[in-house]
RNA sequence: GGGGGAAUUCCCGAGCGGCCAAAGGGGGCAGACUGUAAAUCUGUUGUCAGUGACUUCGGUGGUCCGAAUCCACCUUCCCCCA
C-alpha cells in the first residue's frame, strides 16, 4: 500500500484541493509540505500529535516536512472554531512556548541531513510594513469571500475583531512565502484550517500564477462528536511534567469502545491490516486492543521504558499485579505523629477541598491500602507512611503517599 | 460618535429587597450495575465547622434594619444607527 492509500485507509484525509496531484506527489516521495503549529501553550497536545505523526508518516515515505512555528501568527490568534476571543500572549510567552514545542517536535521528526526543516513565521511576518503589505496582498483578498468562510461563521454571531480577521491573511502569506522561498507547494493541517489554507493557494495563484495544494486531516473526535484529548482537568499534554506517562497511558486505556480502532488508525503506526484484524475481536476482548493502543501511544510519546512502566503499574493496580511503582505519588510534609485523612486527600490533590474530601468519604469513594475509609476523622500514622500507602479514589484513581 | 441591551456559582441559564449558597439543564465527582467500555439508576456538586458560621452573583461606592435583586460611576461584551 502506498502512503496516500494508507492515509486514506487510516481515515486521515478529510478534504483535498486536488486529489490526483497530491496523491502523485506524496506517493513519489518528492513532496515538500508544511504544517503550521501556533504556540498557544507550553506543550503540544494530542491534536498536535496527530499532525506530527501525519508528518512522520510522510517523512518515512520520503517526503520533506517543513514545520512552521507560528511565532508571528501567535501574535494574532486563530479565530477558527472558537466562539470566544483568544487572550493575547506576550512576546515572552510566545517565545517560551516555541522553545517547548521545538524540544518536543524534534523528538519526533527527524531533522538530520535536511530531511526536514523548521521555520518560524516571526522571521518574515514581524518585519512587514503595514502599507506595503496591504498593497501587496490586500487586492487579492475579497472581504466578501472571507466573510463567507466557514472559520468565521460562528464568530460573526459572537463578534470578531479586526485583529483576528487578519489571521487568514497571515496564514496565506506564510504559504506564499514558503512557496517562494522553499518551493513548498503543499500545506496540510487540521480540518478547521481548510479556509485559511485555501486562502494561501489563492494568493499563490494570484501573485505567482502557480498552483499549490492543500489537504486537511480530520479533527480527532470521539463517537459522541466531542474533541478527544481533553479531560475535565484540561488537555492531555505530551509534556510528561504536565501529563505523566501513567496518566497518558490511562487516558487511552479508557477510551470508549467505539473509538479504539479509529484512534489506532489515526495515531499509531500499527499496520492497517493488524488493526483490521483486532477490530473483529469479540466482546470484552476489546480491552486487549485498548491496552495495545495505550501502550503504543505511550511508547511513541514517552519511549518504550515509560510505556512499560505505565503498563505494569496499570496491571498491578487494576488486576492485582505486584509492581505499582509508577502510580502518581506525593511526598508529604507534616508535623506530629499522624495526618488526618482530609488533609491527606487535599495534599495529594485527590480532593480540591476538605469539603470535597468529606463527600468522597461519605459516599464510600476512598480506600486506603484497599480498606474503605468510613470515618471522617480517620488518620494515617507516620509509621504507615514511611513505607508508603496506596490511596484509591473512586474506581480508577490511584495515588501513593509517603514520608521520608 | 449616537441609541439600546447584557454581565449570576465549571458551562448554559432562572432569579418578586428578606423564605438565595442562589431553580433547571449540561458537565464533573462518588455509589450500584459492568469489561479500567457504553447505557441506565441513585447520591453529590462554594468554603470551614456535627444544629451553625463565613465568602460569592463584572468592579467601586451608595440607599436600606436587610441587596444577586434599587441608585451612581467604572469596566467589558452584544445589538441598532453613523
Amino acid at each position: 500500500m502506498q502512503i496516500f492509500e494508507e492515509l486514506k485507509a487510516r481515515g486521515l484525509i478529510a478534504q483535498l484541493s486536488n486529489e490526483d496531484i497530491i496523491r502523485d506527489r506524496l506517493n513519489n516521495g518528492e513532496a515538500v509540505f508544511y504544517i503550521g503549529f501556533d504556540p498557544t501553550a507550553d506543550s503540544l497536545h494530542v491534536g498536535h500529535f496527530m499532525a506530527l505523526s501525519f508528518m512522520k508518516r510522510l517523512q518515512l515515505a520520503g517526503n520533506k516536512p517543513v514545520v512552521l512555528l507560528g511565532g508571528g501568527t501567535g501574535y494574532i490568534g486563530d479565530p477558527s472554531g472558537r466562539t470566544d476571543l483568544r487572550s493575547m500572549m506576550t512576546p515572552e510567552t510566545i517565545q517560551h512556548n516555541i522553545d517547548c514545542f521545538i524540544k518536543q517536535i524534534s523528538k519526533f521528526i527527524d531533522f538530520e541531513d535536511g530531511k526536514a526543516m523548521a521555520v518560524n513565521n516571526a522571521d518574515w511576518l514581524l518585519g512587514l510594513n503595514y502599507i506595503e503589505m496591504l498593497r501587496e496582498v490586500g487586492p487579492h483578498f475579497s472581504v466578501n469571500n472571507m466573510l463567507r468562510a466557514e472559520c468565521y461563521k460562528q464568530r460573526l454571531e459572537k463578534g470578531l475583531s479586526f485583529l483576528e480577521f487578519n489571521y487568514m491573511i497571515m496564514q496565506s502569506y506564510d504559504f506564499y512565502h514558503l512557496y517562494k522561498t522553499y518551493g513548498c507547494d503543499l500545506q496540510f493541517g487540521g480540518d478547521d484550517q481548510w479556509s485559511n489554507m485555501l486562502g494561501g493557494t489563492e494568493l499563490i495563484r494570484r501573485k505567482l500564477g502557480k498552483d499549490a495544494n492543500v489537504m486537511t486531516i480530520p479533527l480527532l473526535m470521539n463517537s459522541e462528536g466531542k474533541k478527544m484529548g481533553k479531560t475535565a482537568s484540561g488537555a492531555v499534554w505530551l509534556d510528561p511534567e504536565k501529563t505523566s506517562p501513567f496518566e497518558f497511558y490511562q487516558y487511552w486505556r479508557n477510551v470508549n469502545d467505539a473509538d479504539v480502532f479509529k484512534c489506532m488508525n489515526m495515531l499509531t503506526f500499527i499496520p492497517v491490516e493488524a488493526i483490521e484484524e483486532m477490530s473483529r475481536w469479540e466482546g470484552g476482548r476489546i480491552n486487549e486492543a485498548k491496552e495495545i493502543l495505550a501502550f503504543e501511544l505511550t511508547k511513541l510519546v514517552h519511549g518504550a521504558e515509560e510505556a512499560d512502566k505505565a503498563k505494569t503499574t496499570s496491571h498491578a493496580l487494576f488486576a492485582g499485579g505486584a509492581d505499582d511503582s509508577d502510580m502518581p505519588s506525593t511526598e508529604l510534609n507534616f508535623e506530629g505523629g499522624s495526618i488526618a485523612i482530609l488533609d491527606l486527600l487535599v495534599e495529594c490533590a485527590l480532593a480540591a477541598s476538605k469539603s470535597e474530601g468529606r463527600r468522597l468519604i461519605q459516599q464510600g469513594g476512598i480506600l486506603v491500602d484497599d480498606q474503605k475509609v468510613s470515618e471522617i476523622d480517620f488518620a494515617v500514622t507516620r509509621e504507615a507512611l514511611l513505607s508508603g500507602i496506596k490511596i484509591k479514589k473512586g474506581k480508577k484513581v490511584f495515588h501513593k503517599a509517603y514520608v521520608k
